[in-house]
DNA sequence: CGGATCCTTCGGCGCCGGCCGAAGCATGGC
DNA sequence: GCCATGCTTCGGCCGGCGCCGAAGGATCCG
Protein backbone atom coordinates (compact mmCIF):
# COMPACT_ATOMS: atom_id res chain seq x y z
CA UNK A 1 0.00 0.00 0.00
CA UNK A 2 1.30 3.16 -1.17
CA UNK A 3 0.87 6.03 1.05
CA UNK A 4 -0.36 8.61 -1.47
CA UNK A 5 -3.66 9.67 -2.25
CA UNK A 6 -5.59 9.43 -5.89
CA UNK A 7 -6.69 13.03 -7.93
CA UNK A 8 -10.33 12.59 -8.64
CA UNK A 9 -10.29 15.85 -10.25
CA UNK A 10 -8.07 15.63 -12.40
CA UNK A 11 -9.00 12.31 -14.34
CA UNK A 12 -13.01 13.53 -14.24
CA UNK A 13 -11.18 16.91 -15.87
CA UNK A 14 -10.05 15.06 -18.84
CA UNK A 15 -12.80 13.23 -19.27
CA UNK A 16 -15.04 16.25 -18.92
CA UNK A 17 -14.78 17.79 -22.00
CA UNK A 18 -17.02 17.50 -24.87
CA UNK A 19 -14.35 16.85 -27.94
CA UNK A 20 -12.57 14.60 -25.67
CA UNK A 21 -15.73 12.82 -24.12
CA UNK A 22 -16.27 11.81 -27.83
CA UNK A 23 -12.82 10.85 -28.41
CA UNK A 24 -12.97 8.43 -25.43
CA UNK A 25 -15.96 7.01 -26.26
CA UNK A 26 -14.92 6.37 -29.68
CA UNK A 27 -12.08 3.98 -28.09
CA UNK A 28 -14.23 2.64 -25.96
CA UNK A 29 -14.87 0.19 -28.78
CA UNK A 30 -11.40 -1.12 -27.79
CA UNK A 31 -9.98 0.01 -31.16
CA UNK A 32 -7.06 2.21 -31.82
CA UNK A 33 -7.98 5.03 -33.95
CA UNK A 34 -5.82 7.35 -35.38
CA UNK A 35 -5.12 11.02 -34.04
CA UNK A 36 -6.70 12.77 -37.05
CA UNK A 37 -9.84 9.90 -37.06
CA UNK A 38 -10.46 10.98 -33.13
CA UNK A 39 -10.11 14.51 -33.66
CA UNK A 40 -13.30 14.15 -36.64
CA UNK A 41 -14.96 12.24 -34.07
CA UNK A 42 -14.72 14.85 -31.36
CA UNK A 43 -15.59 17.54 -34.20
CA UNK A 44 -12.08 19.49 -33.70
CA UNK A 45 -9.01 20.52 -35.57
CA UNK A 46 -6.16 17.99 -36.03
CA UNK A 47 -4.54 21.06 -33.98
CA UNK A 48 -6.93 20.94 -30.60
CA UNK A 49 -6.85 16.65 -31.13
CA UNK A 50 -3.70 16.43 -30.68
CA UNK A 51 -3.38 18.90 -27.70
CA UNK A 52 -6.43 16.77 -26.19
CA UNK A 53 -4.70 13.54 -27.18
CA UNK A 54 -1.94 14.33 -25.74
CA UNK A 55 -3.38 15.48 -22.30
CA UNK A 56 -5.24 12.06 -22.10
CA UNK A 57 -1.67 10.58 -22.53
CA UNK A 58 -0.45 12.37 -19.87
CA UNK A 59 -3.47 11.76 -17.69
CA UNK A 60 -2.80 7.78 -17.96
CA UNK A 61 -6.18 7.78 -19.80
CA UNK A 62 -4.73 6.29 -23.47
CA UNK A 63 -1.61 5.00 -24.82
CA UNK A 64 -0.30 5.67 -28.23
CA UNK A 65 1.38 3.17 -31.03
CA UNK A 66 2.91 5.03 -33.44
CA UNK A 67 2.99 3.19 -37.19
CA UNK A 68 4.23 5.03 -40.09
CA UNK A 69 2.68 8.75 -40.39
CA UNK A 70 -0.02 7.85 -38.47
CA UNK A 71 -0.29 7.06 -34.73
CA UNK A 72 -2.88 4.89 -33.15
CA UNK A 73 -4.76 5.97 -29.64
CA UNK A 74 -6.32 3.17 -27.65
CA UNK A 75 -8.01 3.39 -23.61
CA UNK A 76 -4.48 2.87 -21.42
CA UNK A 77 -6.52 0.02 -19.63
CA UNK A 78 -9.78 -2.11 -18.69
CA UNK A 79 -9.68 0.31 -15.80
CA UNK A 80 -10.50 3.30 -17.63
CA UNK A 81 -13.23 1.69 -19.75
CA UNK A 82 -14.92 0.63 -16.50
CA UNK A 83 -14.34 4.05 -14.91
CA UNK A 84 -15.80 5.47 -18.45
CA UNK A 85 -18.88 2.68 -18.33
CA UNK A 86 -19.86 3.73 -14.62
CA UNK A 87 -20.20 7.60 -15.44
CA UNK A 88 -22.27 6.81 -18.35
CA UNK A 89 -24.20 4.59 -15.74
CA UNK A 90 -25.44 8.48 -13.77
CA UNK A 91 -25.21 10.23 -16.71
CA UNK A 92 -28.46 11.91 -17.14
CA UNK A 93 -29.71 10.84 -20.83
CA UNK A 94 -30.21 13.64 -23.86
CA UNK A 95 -32.88 13.33 -26.33
CA UNK A 96 -31.71 11.98 -29.55
CA UNK A 97 -32.27 14.29 -32.71
CA UNK A 98 -32.05 12.58 -35.54
CA UNK A 99 -34.04 9.36 -36.79
CA UNK A 100 -30.02 7.82 -37.75
CA UNK A 101 -29.07 8.63 -34.12
CA UNK A 102 -31.90 6.63 -32.97
CA UNK A 103 -31.61 3.85 -35.20
CA UNK A 104 -27.70 3.73 -33.51
CA UNK A 105 -28.95 3.61 -30.36
CA UNK A 106 -31.14 1.11 -30.47
CA UNK A 107 -28.59 -1.33 -32.33
CA UNK A 108 -25.99 -0.60 -29.93
CA UNK A 109 -28.88 -1.61 -26.94
CA UNK A 110 -28.63 -4.71 -28.39
CA UNK A 111 -25.17 -5.67 -29.08
CA UNK A 112 -22.20 -3.79 -28.64
CA UNK A 113 -18.22 -4.10 -27.49
CA UNK A 114 -17.60 -2.35 -23.33
CA UNK A 115 -14.30 -1.74 -24.47
CA UNK A 116 -12.86 -5.67 -25.37
CA UNK A 117 -15.91 -7.61 -24.19
CA UNK A 118 -19.40 -7.87 -25.18
CA UNK A 119 -22.45 -5.85 -23.80
CA UNK A 120 -26.41 -4.84 -24.48
CA UNK A 121 -28.32 -7.11 -24.04
CA UNK A 122 -26.54 -9.57 -25.85
CA UNK A 123 -23.49 -9.47 -23.38
CA UNK A 124 -26.26 -9.65 -20.10
CA UNK A 125 -27.62 -12.61 -21.99
CA UNK A 126 -24.80 -14.47 -22.40
CA UNK A 127 -23.30 -13.57 -18.64
CA UNK A 128 -26.76 -14.43 -17.21
CA UNK A 129 -26.58 -17.79 -19.69
CA UNK A 130 -23.55 -18.40 -17.86
CA UNK A 131 -24.15 -18.27 -14.72
CA UNK A 132 -27.38 -20.21 -14.66
CA UNK A 133 -25.82 -23.09 -16.41
CA UNK A 134 -22.82 -23.16 -13.26
CA UNK A 135 -20.09 -22.14 -16.05
CA UNK A 136 -19.35 -19.45 -13.74
CA UNK A 137 -18.97 -19.58 -9.64
CA UNK A 138 -18.26 -16.92 -7.51
CA UNK A 139 -14.65 -16.84 -6.81
CA UNK A 140 -11.09 -15.04 -6.85
CA UNK A 141 -11.36 -11.39 -7.94
CA UNK A 142 -15.00 -12.37 -9.86
CA UNK A 143 -15.78 -15.53 -11.14
CA UNK A 144 -13.76 -18.61 -11.49
CA UNK A 145 -14.95 -21.05 -14.45
CA UNK A 146 -16.09 -24.48 -13.14
CA UNK A 147 -15.50 -27.78 -14.80
CA UNK A 148 -18.65 -27.67 -16.80
CA UNK A 149 -17.64 -23.83 -17.91
CA UNK A 150 -14.04 -25.01 -18.78
CA UNK A 151 -15.73 -27.99 -21.05
CA UNK A 152 -17.89 -25.26 -22.96
CA UNK A 153 -15.66 -22.82 -23.26
CA UNK A 154 -13.14 -25.85 -24.99
CA UNK A 155 -15.75 -26.31 -27.21
CA UNK A 156 -16.04 -22.44 -28.09
CA UNK A 157 -12.11 -22.68 -28.67
CA UNK A 158 -11.93 -20.09 -26.15
CA UNK A 159 -7.89 -20.20 -25.46
CA UNK A 160 -8.32 -20.58 -21.28
CA UNK A 161 -5.32 -20.91 -20.31
CA UNK A 162 -4.09 -18.09 -22.08
CA UNK A 163 -6.51 -15.63 -19.95
CA UNK A 164 -6.00 -16.79 -16.96
CA UNK A 165 -2.36 -16.63 -17.68
CA UNK A 166 -3.53 -12.69 -18.12
CA UNK A 167 -2.19 -9.86 -16.06
CA UNK A 168 -5.62 -8.87 -15.71
CA UNK A 169 -8.21 -10.01 -13.71
CA UNK A 170 -9.74 -13.09 -15.52
CA UNK A 171 -13.65 -12.94 -14.97
CA UNK A 172 -15.34 -9.69 -13.81
CA UNK A 173 -19.02 -8.56 -13.77
CA UNK A 174 -19.26 -5.24 -15.46
CA UNK A 175 -22.44 -3.24 -15.18
CA UNK A 176 -23.55 -2.58 -18.43
CA UNK A 177 -25.01 1.36 -18.65
CA UNK A 178 -28.04 0.52 -21.08
CA UNK A 179 -28.94 -2.74 -19.26
CA UNK A 180 -27.98 -1.58 -15.98
CA UNK A 181 -27.63 -5.57 -15.31
CA UNK A 182 -23.93 -7.30 -15.71
CA UNK A 183 -21.72 -8.60 -18.38
CA UNK A 184 -18.89 -10.45 -18.56
CA UNK A 185 -16.17 -8.61 -18.34
CA UNK A 186 -12.14 -9.45 -17.96
CA UNK A 187 -9.90 -11.14 -19.83
CA UNK A 188 -12.15 -14.16 -20.18
CA UNK A 189 -14.90 -11.87 -21.56
CA UNK A 190 -12.43 -10.84 -23.86
CA UNK A 191 -11.53 -13.98 -25.36
CA UNK A 192 -14.84 -14.95 -25.38
CA UNK A 193 -16.00 -11.90 -27.56
CA UNK A 194 -12.45 -12.17 -29.59
CA UNK A 195 -13.61 -15.94 -30.37
CA UNK A 196 -17.08 -14.86 -31.29
CA UNK A 197 -16.07 -11.79 -33.97
CA UNK A 198 -13.17 -14.35 -35.27
CA UNK A 199 -16.16 -17.17 -35.98
CA UNK A 200 -18.57 -15.21 -37.60
CA UNK A 201 -21.22 -15.52 -35.39
CA UNK A 202 -20.81 -11.43 -34.64
CA UNK A 203 -19.36 -8.78 -36.88
CA UNK A 204 -18.90 -5.61 -36.33
CA UNK A 205 -21.24 -2.70 -37.69
CA UNK A 206 -19.22 -0.07 -39.42
CA UNK A 207 -21.67 2.94 -38.62
CA UNK A 208 -20.04 2.93 -35.64
CA UNK A 209 -17.15 1.01 -33.95
CA UNK A 210 -18.62 -0.38 -31.03
CA UNK A 211 -22.23 -1.82 -32.69
CA UNK A 212 -22.14 -5.21 -33.25
CA UNK A 213 -24.58 -7.31 -35.94
CA UNK A 214 -25.58 -10.69 -34.87
CA UNK A 215 -25.37 -13.25 -38.16
CA UNK A 216 -27.60 -15.37 -38.70
CA UNK A 217 -24.85 -18.04 -38.15
CA UNK A 218 -24.14 -16.51 -35.01
CA UNK A 219 -28.03 -16.63 -33.86
CA UNK A 220 -28.31 -20.13 -34.30
CA UNK A 221 -25.19 -20.86 -32.34
CA UNK A 222 -26.18 -18.62 -29.38
CA UNK A 223 -29.24 -20.68 -29.30
CA UNK A 224 -27.63 -24.20 -29.30
CA UNK A 225 -24.68 -23.16 -26.71
CA UNK A 226 -25.88 -20.94 -24.55
CA UNK A 227 -29.79 -20.74 -25.29
CA UNK A 228 -30.11 -17.30 -25.85
CA UNK A 229 -32.39 -15.54 -28.24
CA UNK A 230 -32.34 -11.82 -29.26
CA UNK A 231 -33.92 -9.57 -28.82
CA UNK A 232 -35.48 -10.31 -26.06
CA UNK A 233 -39.32 -9.72 -26.14
CA UNK A 234 -39.07 -9.18 -22.08
CA UNK A 235 -39.66 -5.61 -20.91
CA UNK A 236 -36.44 -3.64 -20.49
CA UNK A 237 -37.02 -2.39 -16.76
CA UNK A 238 -34.95 -4.27 -14.63
CA UNK A 239 -33.25 -4.10 -11.40
CA UNK A 240 -31.72 -0.94 -9.95
CA UNK A 241 -27.75 -0.55 -10.85
CA UNK A 242 -25.53 -0.22 -7.64
CA UNK A 243 -22.43 0.25 -6.52
CA UNK B 1 -34.96 0.64 -23.17
CA UNK B 2 -35.59 4.26 -24.02
CA UNK B 3 -33.58 5.88 -27.17
CA UNK B 4 -31.12 8.18 -25.85
CA UNK B 5 -27.62 8.68 -25.20
CA UNK B 6 -25.50 9.78 -22.45
CA UNK B 7 -23.91 12.71 -21.71
CA UNK B 8 -20.55 11.57 -20.29
CA UNK B 9 -18.65 14.88 -20.92
CA UNK B 10 -21.43 16.91 -18.11
CA UNK B 11 -21.46 14.69 -15.48
CA UNK B 12 -17.29 14.34 -15.25
CA UNK B 13 -16.91 18.09 -15.83
CA UNK B 14 -19.51 18.49 -12.90
CA UNK B 15 -16.19 16.30 -10.75
CA UNK B 16 -13.68 17.55 -12.38
CA UNK B 17 -13.56 20.62 -10.35
CA UNK B 18 -11.45 20.11 -7.45
CA UNK B 19 -13.57 21.87 -4.85
CA UNK B 20 -16.74 19.57 -5.97
CA UNK B 21 -14.24 16.67 -5.95
CA UNK B 22 -13.49 17.66 -2.57
CA UNK B 23 -17.20 17.54 -1.79
CA UNK B 24 -18.33 14.69 -3.28
CA UNK B 25 -15.37 12.44 -2.17
CA UNK B 26 -16.21 13.50 1.85
CA UNK B 27 -20.03 12.82 0.50
CA UNK B 28 -18.07 8.88 0.06
CA UNK B 29 -18.37 8.12 3.71
CA UNK B 30 -22.35 7.65 3.05
CA UNK B 31 -23.62 10.63 5.16
CA UNK B 32 -25.34 13.56 4.53
CA UNK B 33 -23.01 16.82 5.46
CA UNK B 34 -24.31 20.17 5.70
CA UNK B 35 -23.45 22.97 2.93
CA UNK B 36 -21.71 24.88 5.11
CA UNK B 37 -19.00 22.19 5.71
CA UNK B 38 -18.91 20.65 2.57
CA UNK B 39 -17.48 24.44 1.36
CA UNK B 40 -15.05 24.56 4.05
CA UNK B 41 -13.77 20.78 3.02
CA UNK B 42 -13.97 22.08 -0.42
CA UNK B 43 -11.81 25.11 1.06
CA UNK B 44 -13.97 27.56 -1.05
CA UNK B 45 -16.34 30.39 1.05
CA UNK B 46 -19.85 29.07 1.40
CA UNK B 47 -21.06 31.58 -1.73
CA UNK B 48 -19.07 29.10 -3.54
CA UNK B 49 -19.82 25.94 -2.31
CA UNK B 50 -23.28 26.80 -2.74
CA UNK B 51 -22.93 27.05 -6.25
CA UNK B 52 -20.97 24.26 -6.70
CA UNK B 53 -23.73 21.89 -4.44
CA UNK B 54 -26.78 23.61 -6.73
CA UNK B 55 -24.62 22.04 -9.98
CA UNK B 56 -23.87 19.01 -8.49
CA UNK B 57 -27.97 18.66 -7.66
CA UNK B 58 -28.73 19.87 -10.95
CA UNK B 59 -26.62 17.10 -12.50
CA UNK B 60 -28.19 14.62 -10.60
CA UNK B 61 -25.01 13.80 -8.49
CA UNK B 62 -26.38 14.62 -4.78
CA UNK B 63 -29.45 15.28 -3.18
CA UNK B 64 -30.50 17.64 -0.65
CA UNK B 65 -32.64 17.21 2.48
CA UNK B 66 -33.43 20.34 4.48
CA UNK B 67 -33.03 20.25 8.16
CA UNK B 68 -33.97 23.30 10.13
CA UNK B 69 -31.72 26.10 8.82
CA UNK B 70 -29.23 23.47 7.86
CA UNK B 71 -29.30 22.07 4.23
CA UNK B 72 -27.89 18.58 4.22
CA UNK B 73 -26.13 16.84 0.90
CA UNK B 74 -25.91 13.48 0.25
CA UNK B 75 -24.94 11.33 -3.00
CA UNK B 76 -27.64 10.51 -5.31
CA UNK B 77 -27.36 6.78 -5.08
CA UNK B 78 -24.98 4.14 -4.97
CA UNK B 79 -24.25 4.39 -8.99
CA UNK B 80 -22.80 8.16 -8.25
CA UNK B 81 -20.77 5.97 -5.71
CA UNK B 82 -19.71 3.31 -7.77
CA UNK B 83 -18.57 6.19 -10.52
CA UNK B 84 -16.51 7.80 -7.74
CA UNK B 85 -14.76 4.89 -6.85
CA UNK B 86 -13.85 3.79 -10.81
CA UNK B 87 -12.74 7.28 -11.12
CA UNK B 88 -10.54 7.13 -8.28
CA UNK B 89 -8.88 3.74 -9.54
CA UNK B 90 -7.66 5.42 -12.79
CA UNK B 91 -6.71 8.26 -11.17
CA UNK B 92 -2.71 8.73 -10.81
CA UNK B 93 -1.56 8.96 -7.39
CA UNK B 94 -0.16 12.22 -5.96
CA UNK B 95 2.84 12.09 -2.93
CA UNK B 96 1.00 13.02 0.04
CA UNK B 97 2.69 16.19 1.44
CA UNK B 98 2.36 15.66 5.61
CA UNK B 99 3.09 13.06 7.86
CA UNK B 100 -0.80 14.03 9.19
CA UNK B 101 -1.94 12.99 5.54
CA UNK B 102 0.27 9.71 5.76
CA UNK B 103 -1.71 8.83 8.91
CA UNK B 104 -4.69 9.41 6.99
CA UNK B 105 -4.33 7.30 3.84
CA UNK B 106 -3.16 4.52 6.01
CA UNK B 107 -5.73 4.19 8.41
CA UNK B 108 -8.30 4.42 5.46
CA UNK B 109 -6.09 1.62 4.02
CA UNK B 110 -6.99 -1.00 6.52
CA UNK B 111 -10.56 0.22 6.72
CA UNK B 112 -13.11 2.45 5.56
CA UNK B 113 -16.41 2.88 3.82
CA UNK B 114 -17.11 2.87 0.38
CA UNK B 115 -20.61 4.85 0.84
CA UNK B 116 -22.56 3.05 2.82
CA UNK B 117 -20.84 -0.39 3.06
CA UNK B 118 -17.06 -1.60 3.90
CA UNK B 119 -13.64 -1.19 1.64
CA UNK B 120 -10.29 -1.20 2.60
CA UNK B 121 -8.12 -4.26 3.42
CA UNK B 122 -11.39 -4.87 5.89
CA UNK B 123 -13.57 -4.94 3.16
CA UNK B 124 -11.39 -7.13 0.99
CA UNK B 125 -11.12 -9.75 3.99
CA UNK B 126 -14.95 -9.81 4.58
CA UNK B 127 -15.63 -10.22 0.60
CA UNK B 128 -13.14 -13.08 0.25
CA UNK B 129 -14.18 -14.45 3.70
CA UNK B 130 -17.71 -14.70 2.06
CA UNK B 131 -17.03 -16.15 -1.21
CA UNK B 132 -14.44 -18.75 0.61
CA UNK B 133 -16.61 -20.04 2.92
CA UNK B 134 -19.46 -20.12 -0.23
CA UNK B 135 -21.76 -17.77 2.08
CA UNK B 136 -21.75 -15.92 -1.27
CA UNK B 137 -22.22 -17.74 -4.59
CA UNK B 138 -22.50 -16.43 -8.20
CA UNK B 139 -25.90 -15.17 -9.40
CA UNK B 140 -28.66 -12.84 -9.99
CA UNK B 141 -26.94 -9.52 -10.57
CA UNK B 142 -23.86 -10.30 -8.86
CA UNK B 143 -24.16 -12.62 -5.95
CA UNK B 144 -27.12 -14.65 -3.93
CA UNK B 145 -26.70 -15.72 -0.04
CA UNK B 146 -26.23 -19.32 -0.02
CA UNK B 147 -27.66 -21.23 2.79
CA UNK B 148 -24.66 -21.05 5.07
CA UNK B 149 -24.48 -17.48 4.18
CA UNK B 150 -28.55 -16.23 5.33
CA UNK B 151 -27.26 -18.77 8.54
CA UNK B 152 -24.30 -16.40 9.40
CA UNK B 153 -26.01 -13.60 8.15
CA UNK B 154 -28.94 -14.70 10.61
CA UNK B 155 -26.44 -15.10 13.21
CA UNK B 156 -25.21 -11.54 12.92
CA UNK B 157 -28.46 -9.91 13.48
CA UNK B 158 -28.57 -8.47 9.78
CA UNK B 159 -31.42 -8.08 8.28
CA UNK B 160 -31.63 -10.16 5.09
CA UNK B 161 -35.39 -9.68 4.00
CA UNK B 162 -35.63 -6.00 4.40
CA UNK B 163 -31.81 -6.43 2.10
CA UNK B 164 -33.41 -8.43 -0.68
CA UNK B 165 -36.72 -6.24 -0.39
CA UNK B 166 -34.54 -2.89 -1.35
CA UNK B 167 -34.93 -1.46 -4.78
CA UNK B 168 -31.34 -1.22 -4.98
CA UNK B 169 -28.71 -4.83 -6.44
CA UNK B 170 -28.83 -7.18 -3.25
CA UNK B 171 -25.09 -8.10 -3.20
CA UNK B 172 -22.38 -7.37 -5.63
CA UNK B 173 -19.07 -7.12 -5.67
CA UNK B 174 -17.24 -3.57 -5.84
CA UNK B 175 -13.43 -2.95 -7.05
CA UNK B 176 -11.68 -1.10 -4.12
CA UNK B 177 -9.50 1.25 -4.95
CA UNK B 178 -6.77 1.12 -2.63
CA UNK B 179 -6.77 -3.10 -2.38
CA UNK B 180 -7.69 -3.40 -6.21
CA UNK B 181 -9.36 -6.35 -5.83
CA UNK B 182 -13.59 -6.54 -4.87
CA UNK B 183 -15.29 -5.83 -1.71
CA UNK B 184 -19.00 -6.27 -1.12
CA UNK B 185 -21.53 -3.96 -2.31
CA UNK B 186 -25.20 -3.21 -2.81
CA UNK B 187 -28.12 -3.97 -0.11
CA UNK B 188 -26.31 -6.52 2.14
CA UNK B 189 -23.20 -5.08 2.25
CA UNK B 190 -24.91 -1.65 3.27
CA UNK B 191 -26.99 -3.74 5.79
CA UNK B 192 -23.71 -5.95 6.98
CA UNK B 193 -21.77 -2.49 7.72
CA UNK B 194 -24.74 -1.21 9.74
CA UNK B 195 -24.98 -3.69 11.85
CA UNK B 196 -20.78 -4.03 12.29
CA UNK B 197 -21.30 -0.02 13.23
CA UNK B 198 -24.22 -0.78 15.20
CA UNK B 199 -23.03 -4.01 17.35
CA UNK B 200 -19.63 -1.52 18.20
CA UNK B 201 -17.37 -3.69 16.25
CA UNK B 202 -16.21 -0.56 14.04
CA UNK B 203 -16.39 3.05 15.11
CA UNK B 204 -16.14 5.67 13.16
CA UNK B 205 -12.58 7.86 12.92
CA UNK B 206 -13.53 11.55 13.58
CA UNK B 207 -10.34 12.79 11.33
CA UNK B 208 -12.11 11.47 8.46
CA UNK B 209 -15.56 10.87 8.02
CA UNK B 210 -14.99 7.74 5.91
CA UNK B 211 -12.61 6.20 8.13
CA UNK B 212 -13.44 3.62 10.15
CA UNK B 213 -11.71 2.16 13.22
CA UNK B 214 -11.38 -2.08 14.52
CA UNK B 215 -12.49 -1.92 18.24
CA UNK B 216 -10.95 -4.86 20.42
CA UNK B 217 -14.70 -6.64 20.47
CA UNK B 218 -14.40 -5.99 16.38
CA UNK B 219 -11.30 -7.81 16.52
CA UNK B 220 -11.99 -10.65 18.15
CA UNK B 221 -15.64 -11.24 16.88
CA UNK B 222 -14.49 -11.00 12.71
CA UNK B 223 -11.87 -13.33 13.78
CA UNK B 224 -14.67 -15.85 15.50
CA UNK B 225 -17.05 -15.17 12.90
CA UNK B 226 -15.12 -14.69 9.62
CA UNK B 227 -11.86 -15.71 10.74
CA UNK B 228 -10.99 -12.80 9.51
CA UNK B 229 -7.26 -10.49 11.19
CA UNK B 230 -6.15 -7.46 10.24
CA UNK B 231 -3.73 -5.58 9.90
CA UNK B 232 -2.91 -8.34 7.30
CA UNK B 233 0.91 -8.72 6.88
CA UNK B 234 0.79 -10.38 3.07
CA UNK B 235 2.30 -7.97 0.17
CA UNK B 236 -0.42 -5.03 -0.52
CA UNK B 237 0.73 -6.03 -5.08
CA UNK B 238 -3.18 -7.82 -5.80
CA UNK B 239 -4.48 -8.64 -8.94
CA UNK B 240 -4.70 -5.77 -11.78
CA UNK B 241 -8.13 -4.37 -11.95
CA UNK B 242 -10.21 -4.70 -15.34
CA UNK B 243 -13.40 -2.80 -16.26
C1' DC C 1 -39.49 40.88 17.70
C1' DG C 2 -34.38 41.59 17.10
C1' DG C 3 -30.21 39.35 16.47
C1' DA C 4 -27.57 35.29 15.13
C1' DT C 5 -26.78 31.50 12.06
C1' DC C 6 -27.08 29.14 7.79
C1' DC C 7 -27.73 29.18 3.11
C1' DT C 8 -28.59 31.12 -1.46
C1' DT C 9 -28.59 34.65 -5.24
C1' DC C 10 -26.39 38.36 -7.60
C1' DG C 11 -22.72 41.17 -9.70
C1' DG C 12 -18.27 41.55 -11.16
C1' DC C 13 -13.44 40.18 -11.50
C1' DG C 14 -9.75 37.25 -13.28
C1' DC C 15 -7.84 33.27 -15.25
C1' DC C 16 -7.73 28.84 -17.08
C1' DG C 17 -8.23 26.29 -21.11
C1' DG C 18 -10.34 25.23 -25.52
C1' DC C 19 -10.06 26.87 -30.14
C1' DC C 20 -7.76 27.77 -34.55
C1' DG C 21 -4.08 29.00 -38.22
C1' DA C 22 0.57 28.81 -39.19
C1' DA C 23 4.78 26.75 -38.80
C1' DG C 24 7.79 22.78 -37.71
C1' DC C 25 8.94 17.85 -37.88
C1' DA C 26 8.44 13.27 -39.17
C1' DT C 27 7.18 9.55 -42.64
C1' DG C 28 5.99 7.70 -47.17
C1' DG C 29 5.48 7.91 -52.24
C1' DC C 30 7.41 9.02 -56.57
C1' DG D 1 15.37 14.91 -53.68
C1' DC D 2 10.84 16.82 -53.70
C1' DC D 3 6.31 17.06 -52.46
C1' DA D 4 2.15 15.25 -50.04
C1' DT D 5 0.31 13.60 -45.81
C1' DG D 6 -0.22 13.14 -40.78
C1' DC D 7 0.75 14.89 -36.45
C1' DT D 8 2.53 18.14 -33.09
C1' DT D 9 3.99 22.72 -31.26
C1' DC D 10 3.42 27.61 -30.89
C1' DG D 11 1.03 32.10 -30.43
C1' DG D 12 -2.90 34.50 -29.63
C1' DC D 13 -7.84 35.11 -29.14
C1' DC D 14 -11.93 34.59 -26.41
C1' DG D 15 -15.58 32.58 -23.69
C1' DG D 16 -16.83 30.05 -19.67
C1' DC D 17 -16.51 29.36 -15.01
C1' DG D 18 -14.63 29.48 -10.44
C1' DC D 19 -13.99 32.89 -7.01
C1' DC D 20 -15.53 36.27 -3.56
C1' DG D 21 -18.27 40.10 -1.01
C1' DA D 22 -22.61 41.91 -0.36
C1' DA D 23 -27.30 41.44 -0.02
C1' DG D 24 -31.57 38.80 0.69
C1' DG D 25 -34.48 34.99 2.57
C1' DA D 26 -35.22 31.34 5.97
C1' DT D 27 -34.91 29.39 10.52
C1' DC D 28 -34.00 29.25 15.42
C1' DC D 29 -33.29 31.47 19.93
C1' DG D 30 -34.12 34.47 23.69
Amino acid sequence: MDSKQADLAGVARLIGEPARAAMLDALLSGRALAAGELGRVGGVSPATASEHLARLRDGGLVEVVAAGRHRYYRLAGPEVAHALEALALVSPRRPVRSLRQSRVAAALAIARTCYDHLAGQLGVALHDALVDRDALAAGGDGYRLTEAGAQLMAGLGVDVAAAAAARRAFARPCLDFTERRPHLAGALGAALCARLLADGWLVRVAADQRGLRITPRGRRALATYFGVRLPDPRASTAGAPDG
